[in-house]
Order: C-alpha cells, then sequence, then structure tokens
DNA sequence: ATGCATGAGGC
DNA sequence: CCTCATGCATA
C-alpha cells in the first residue's frame, strides 16, 4: 500500500474535472419521475442513487429490522462467451447479487433461506464465507465455474421502507412492488429480535442492538454533517439548498473529491473498517452495497467523475455514522446466504507478452472494429470476445487515469507507427471525464493519460510494453 | 490494488 | 458494438 495520505503534494491533482456539474445532472435525472422508470426492464433497478438526493437521507425511518434474506435462484444458462454473439432476448437474471435486488421482505423466503451457520459474532463474521465452491479452472469443460457463497450483512441492513425503495422493484417478486413501510403491517418479524434471534450478530452487547450503528443515529448526526462540506454550500448556492440537508450530490470539485477520498480512507483505517466493510455498511444505509473493489477505486480516486460525485454523498454519510457512532464496532453484518449459481466465465489471464500486443494494438488504434478485432484475436490467439472486452477495460482504464488538466499533450496517441491493419482513429467521444476545457475543440482522446504523476504513469504503462513495441 | 468480466443503457 | 458502473477473482 501506499501512503498518498501522507503527501498532500505528490498527488497534484488526480484529475481536474472541472466544476462542471455532471453530478447534479447525474443524480437529477428525474429518471425516477417518470413512469418509466418504474417499470424496468427485468426487474433492473434503475440506480438507486438517483433517488437518494431526492428523498432526504435524514429521512430515512428507523431501522424497522427487517430481515430479507436472499433466495436461491437457480438458473444457470451461461452460453460460453464463444456463442455470444448478441443480444439474447431472455433477461439473464441468474446473478443476484446486487442489494437492491433482494432488498425487500419476503417472509417465505426468509424462512426457507434461513441460513444455516450463523454468524460468530464479531471480527470473523466480517469475512466472506465461500461455501463449496467449484472451482474448475480447467477442470470444467466449459471453463466456467459455479459457485455457492455465503456472504454476510449487517444487521441492520434492512433497508427501512423508505421512499425510493419501490424503484428497485426486483422483478423476481411481482408482489413486492411497492413495499410496506416499516409501520405497516407486515407478517415480518417486524423488529430486530424477531429477526430471528439465531442471525441477530449483534455480539452479546447488553443493550445494543446489533443494528445500533444504523438505526440509532439521530438525525442530526446525520444531516448534520452531510453540510459540512464548506465548499459545496457555497458553491451550491440558491438552487439547491431545500432548506434541510441540502444538497449532496452538489457540484464538487475535484480538490473535494480528492480530499474527501483522503479522509475517507484515513478515517476508515482509523475506525477500524476494511474497503470490504464500508461497501456493505453502504447496503445498510442505502439498501445499495457495493463492493471492496469500488470503494478502493473511489479511494485512489479511480472512478470516474460522476461516478465519484455519485458516491460521495453516500460515503460522507456512512462516514458521520461511523464517526458519530460510539461502538462502529457494533455494526455487524449478518449472514446472508447467497446462492450464486451463476456461472461466470473464468477470467482469463493474458501473459505479459501478449499484453504488450495488445498494448501495442491500443496505441495504434484504440478503438478497433469488429474486423480488427478479429484480426488481433486471431493473430494473438484469443478469443474475440476476450479481445474485445480488453479493450474495452483499456478505454476505461485510459479513462480513469486520464488527468484532463493540461491541453498540451492529450489525445495524441503515438500514432506514428505504421498500423499494421491499417485501422483508422475513430474520434473517440471524452465522457469519461468532463475535460473542463475543450469548448468546442474535438475530444481529446485521453486513453493514454496524461501522465503528470509518476505513480499514475506506472498504473498506465505496462511493463513489457516498450520492449515490444521497440522488438 | 487491479485485471478481466458482466450487464444495462444508448446509439 | 460501445460506454459506464461495478464486481469477482487474483496478483
Amino acid at each position: 500500500m501506499s501512503e498518498r495520505s501522507h503527501s498532500p503534494d505528490c498527488q497534484t491533482r488526480p484529475y481536474d474535472f472541472s466544476r462542471t456539474n455532471p453530478c447534479t445532472q447525474i443524480l437529477g435525472q428525474d429518471t425516477l419521475g417518470s413512469a418509466a422508470s418504474f417499470q424496468l426492464p427485468h426487474g433492473v433497478l434503475p440506480d438507486p442513487s438517483l433517488l437518494y438526493n431526492k428523498t432526504a437521507y435524514g429521512g430515512i425511518a428507523p431501522a424497522s429490522a427487517q430481515t430479507f434474506f436472499p433466495f436461491s435462484q437457480i438458473t444457470s444458462d451461461y452460453r460460453g462467451s464463444e456463442l455470444q454473439a448478441g443480444e439474447f432476448g431472455q433477461p439473464k437474471h441468474w446473478y443476484p447479487f446486487a442489494a437492491q435486488e433482494y432488498t425487500g421482505q419476503v417472509p417465505g423466503v426468509t424462512a426457507a433461506t434461513q441460513p444455516v451457520n450463523l454468524s460468530p459474532p464479531i471480527a470473523e463474521t466480517r469475512e466472506q464465507i465461500k461455501l463449496p465452491e467449484i472451482k474448475s479452472e480447467k477442470d470444467s469443460d466449459d471453463g466456467y465455474s459455479t459457485e455457492i457463497k455465503v456472504q454476510q450483512y449487517p444487521a441492520a441492513s434492512i433497508p427501512h421502507g423508505v421512499s425510493y425503495f419501490p424503484a428497485w422493484n426486483p422483478s423476481f417478486w411481482p408482489g413486492i412492488t411497492h413495499i410496506t413501510p416499516p409501520g405497516s403491517s407486515n407478517q415480518n418479524p417486524s423488529t430486530s429480535s424477531a429477526s430471528s434471534p439465531s442471525m441477530s450478530p449483534s455480539p452479546p452487547s447488553n443493550g445494543l442492538p446489533g443494528n445500533a450503528f444504523f438505526s440509532v443515529n439521530p438525525p442530526q448526526a446525520t444531516s448534520g454533517p452531510l453540510t459540512q462540506n464548506p465548499a459545496s454550500s457555497a458553491r451550491s448556492s440558491g438552487s439547491s439548498s431545500g432548506g434541510c440537508s441540502d444538497s449532496e450530490e452538489e457540484n464538487l470539485s475535484t480538490e473535494e473529491l480528492e480530499q474527501f477520498a483522503k479522509e475517507l480512507k484515513h478515517k476508515r483505517i482509523t475506525l477500524g473498517f476494511t474497503q470490504a466493510d464500508v461497501g456493505l455498511a453502504l447496503g445498510n444505509l442505502y439498501g445499495k452495497m457495493f463492493s471492496q473493489t469500488t470503494i478502493c477505486r473511489f479511494e485512489a480516486l479511480q472512478l470516474s467523475f460522476k461516478n465519484m460525485c455519485k458516491l460521495k454523498p453516500l460515503l460522507q454519510r456512512w462516514l458521520n455514522e461511523a464517526e458519530t457512532s460510539d461502538n462502529p464496532q457494533d455494526m455487524y453484518k449478518i449472514e446472508r446466504v447467497f446462492v450464486d449459481t451463476r456461472k461466470r466465465k473464468r477470467r482469463t489471464s493474458l501473459e505479459g507478452a501478449v499484453r504488450s500486443a495488445l498494448e501495442s494494438y491500443f496505441i495504434k488504434c484504440p478503438k478497433p472494429n469488429t474486423q480488427e478485432i478479429t484480426h488481433i484475436s486471431d493473430d494473438l490467439g484469443l478469443e474475440r470476445d476476450v479481445v474485445r472486452v480488453w479493450f474495452c477495460n483499456r478505454r476505461q482504464k485510459g479513462k480513469r487515469l486520464a488527468l484532463p488538466t493540461d491541453e498540451e499533450c492529450d489525445g495524441q496517441y503515438y500514432e506514428q507507427s505504421p498500423s499494421p491493419l491499417n485501422m483508422v482513429h475513430s474520434p473517440i467521444p471524452s465522457q469519461g471525464y468532463p475535460t473542463s476545457s475543450y469548448p468546442n475543440a474535438p475530444p481529446p482522446t485521453l486513453y493514454m493519460a496524461q501522465l503528470h504523476r509518476p505513480d499514475v504513469l506506472k498504473q498506465a504503462l505496462h511493463p513489457g510494453l516498450v520492449s515490444h513495441l521497440t522488438g
């Protein structure tokens, strides 16, 4: 790990997404305003966060510890990437991992899926426990594996009947489209106690309910700190601040994000939470959890500006909660068993040489067309899809690492090298980051990071690249 | 921490 | 097919 937290100087500026207002619109999208948002394709949820800013966070009712459990969904039909080709009209809902999708109280299911093993109260409980994992890397004929895993979630992880809930509408449960608010009758074990003692992760803490951490926090604690951000409030001028907890999704500046990321990391560590913990905690607070990966990328400012803006308020709030809580450690997670029957394509591990080759192709043409992809995959002996995905990821990475701070050197990846494929460079709209500049100039292609920081450079380039290019 | 993958949404 | 958000799996 690096200690970026120490030297504020070394990391000049991750990215200079100006204070354009991507956030505002992101969060402002009244997706939820339209009826359309409620008839999602197949239970897919629109970004819940979109709703957050509308529904005051502070408004979250005290947790009515309803327990919801995962359910095993069996729908294994993974067609090899070979067949992938195009669209499968069929929804592929075989991978219910997103918290939102479970979010909901299903009495019947609850009982049925009652986890077998219940959490040992503390520390260890935080780990993800994997059950028999049939991992057939090479053995599996198709190369995919099936796995069953058990995850744990905070006791209070129950999305209290918040208004935005309906939007998540898990298609699995037709009747649950609109859940009943905490108060309403609901055969559901309305209380944490009812949540089945067996699963109450709450350590034998005398008076403390396991969900103390989340539900106990007084509104003040939550809403107050939200406005803590001086800059945002200052900037958010008139329009937003409705009076109460003002805009959290407000336009954030790079500096703010940067600083917050640092603060988050520091405090997080101080409080003894792992990135994974935070991700799960968000699930408790908002019903939408995130992976360690995402938290990590957030802290490292490796998400898109939009994404950063979107997540910041959530993390901010989590931080507030964590800080104001007397026993953040009590924040415990119940185990949530969820059998994931999905088969995921096994991760392809590209060799250094291959990666270098891809890099070199990328430099010549960051956005190869179908034919070119085929050519490359052919040349390197890779699956077409692997190549395609690699390019997608590479582009994405390029954008993440891009530092649109200086225009001087942007968008000029070396196209000097003779392209073996006569690839043509296609202009790519820079949607990744608000490049502050370029009023009407062609969007710079930032695939090659504007390496202003050595650390970024290190990340951006693959070791063998140079040799490959020269060789 | 990061590489490869998935899937929604958009042309 | 792409972008974008996100995550599993792994280095």
